[in-house]
DNA sequence: ACTAACGGGACAGCCCGTTAGT
DNA sequence: ACTAACGGGCTGTCCCGTTAGT
């Protein structure tokens, strides 16, 4: 349920099912409603287990409420992985404003990543959404690539400060601790509901970054 | 597609859909069949978006057919997922007859694996009902919970023979292999249809168990 | 086809499939279109040898139609069942107001029941869903109750006015005359379409209870 | 379960379901285990409600070997409704050779009938396929005509000996106690499994049939 | 902007009856 | 005479998306 920057939001352009410009301020608030909602059970029940119903009925609104502000489904689905790629760098933004050395930054940031799929639903549903893209029609970004940038970058700077073990590239510690990250998010979803994750993103970037920290 | 063992599986019990052993050898044939075309229709589309008629369709038969051999989807993908667990250890299983050093061996077992993941389809529909596991009533096993359990056992092993850097556990090493390398099975699925989980797998274990090889 | 008091129907509570308040006018009509058909073709058919294409076809509908009114089959049959046993009570009453014989006034509610088991449809469908109560899942009312309830009334009447034979009690003529009633109308249905329920019901009557009129 | 006559049945006619006479005697004595299964099963579920693998698994065999014997789920609703018409005349018979004067006569053969039904598998499917008689193609005989008729001649006996109040014909008679008698058949059914039919047969021919027996 | 009502189409599961096989 | 296996077809239910109405 984390809510960063809502008072941004306000200036986004928002747009209904149809593509027009929404005007109305109720309208703006009933449509992040549904957002929210998408979100909620998208995250609890998958994209091909949520009806149009389950959504309204969140929201408090009927069907065809829902279809006032989306297309169909698939726009629902859309927008709530829109919105998870939106958070994702948000969430990793303030790790990067500690001024730590480039590999702690790297652990810092995985470690919020991971209290965000803890906590955040939309982040949740984001990460659901993104495994099921096959039922979902539209084309989604592929999966977690600015992410893996953004680490990327992160550790060629390492790299450059002597912090990496040589023999990989950083570009190859990037895939490597998104699969890893990945992987361990599902598990930990399903055997703990993410309880776990932090602690298992810890092993991993102790395993995978060694010297990390002092205690490295 | 591997079939290591199909000269065993005449010996094992197979039943159709009321519990009644198989006695025709066709139907045993048959049931095969339709099994491969289930494991093929749920990788290619998964367990919500595949219909008993794409299943019998795949196999040349009528749904009537299908459901002699199987009283539902679910049993149907019950049915894969054990096959898809009875086939994991059958794929690593070589790679521990070849004598090497605990480390390579895990290494090697990863690899086939990965291999496994590229070209055979019921390891493929497996992993994926794996993920949707939600949708699927039946109670699947605990992911990848015997493979994480024969990593630890190697890794032990590793261990005491002193290749294992220390400040992880054993168990850690496992968990973070298995997350790292169901991760990469993923986003590799996705992005080049599994072309490159090879190389994936052995950057993993390049930057997991450094050492394990003369290279490394 | 009697529709004896519809203007008091627009006072009841009409509620769609899920409970909630039809709010047009259009659906209470709908509804109630959809009601008819369902007794007619219940009444042609039967419970289990109708098909809900059937009544959406009888009543120029789609199945989403009906879906919208009555949750599934059974419930549309609990409808029709309903109806009838709403139904029955007002065939009568107008024959208690005649200012009859306890005695007189049975007969005289006997023939106007069998009157309308051969007129109305909603009379035929909910004697016939009674006898095919098995399949329906819901829990009918127990058969025609209320109506030998009522008989057993007015037979104490008539006992106590001393025109009832003495040996059976108000009650047993009650279980009887509904015995008589129901077996006649069954044997009418199939042998007649009923159309010699009546003279089978004026039989009854003279039969078991003698002295009812001048003529007996 | 009264089985008067199995004695008998060997000398019957006995053909399978291509009409083809049955040569051995496991086949006939297959065929009237199906036969009564038919029966048992009809009696609890109804002819929609059955299935053929029901109807086989009761008798403990596979449905090829049901449809071996009979041509389709119809036939078999005929057998049981024929031997049903069969067994009710034998049910009265030894009423007959009672010597009782002919009033009694009736008392006695309709309460014998009611034994029947609570006790007899095949009475009890006999019953309820006439009910159903609309589901079956084929045509069953006229409802209880044999039975009216036979009531009937009695009841001429009877008015012949004056034991009838006049004002009614005895083949009314007999029609008014074959509806009485059926339609407590099924009320007492649905009520309390006809655990109480015969306190009700008594009733009705107490009401209908007074001067019956001294205390009347 | 939102609700109520409706159309349309798909799919799982069931079961009848037949055929291949013994 | 009987079993195992298979084909074929139907129907209840669900749900998506649209339209009528407010």
């Amino acid at each position: 349920m984390a809510t960063h920057q809502e008072s941004r939001d306000r200036h986004r352009t928002v747009t209904n099912a149809k593509g027009a410009r929404l005007k109305q301020d109720r309208a703006l608030q009933t449509q992040q409603s549904v957002l929210e909602s998408a979100a909620a059970v998208f995250a609890a029940k998958g994209f091909p287990g949520v009806t149009i119903l389950d959504v309204a009925e969140h929201a408090g609104l009927t069907k065809g409420a829902v279809y006032f502000h989306f297309a169909n489904k698939e726009a629902l689905a859309e927008a709530v992985a829109q919105e998870f790629y939106r958070r994702l760098p948000l969430i990793v933004e303030p790790a990067l404003q500690l001024g730590l050395p480039p590999l702690r930054t790297v652990v810092e940031a995985l470690q919020r990543t991971a209290d965000a799929f803890r906590d955040d639903r939309v982040i949740q549903a984001g990460a659901r959404l993104q495994i099921e893209r096959a039922y979902i029609g539209a084309t989604l970004p592929t999966p977690y690539a600015d992410f893996e940038a953004l680490l990327a970058r992160l550790l060629t700077q390492a790299d450059e400060a002597g912090e990496l073990r040589s023999g990989l590239s950083p570009e190859a510690y990037a895939r490597i601790l998104i699969s890893a990250f990945f992987g361990a998010q599902h598990i930990s979803w399903v055997q703990s509901d993410r309880q776990d994750l932090k602690e298992r993103v810890t092993e991993i970037v102790d395993a995978v970054l060694p010297g990390h920290s002092p205690a490295g």
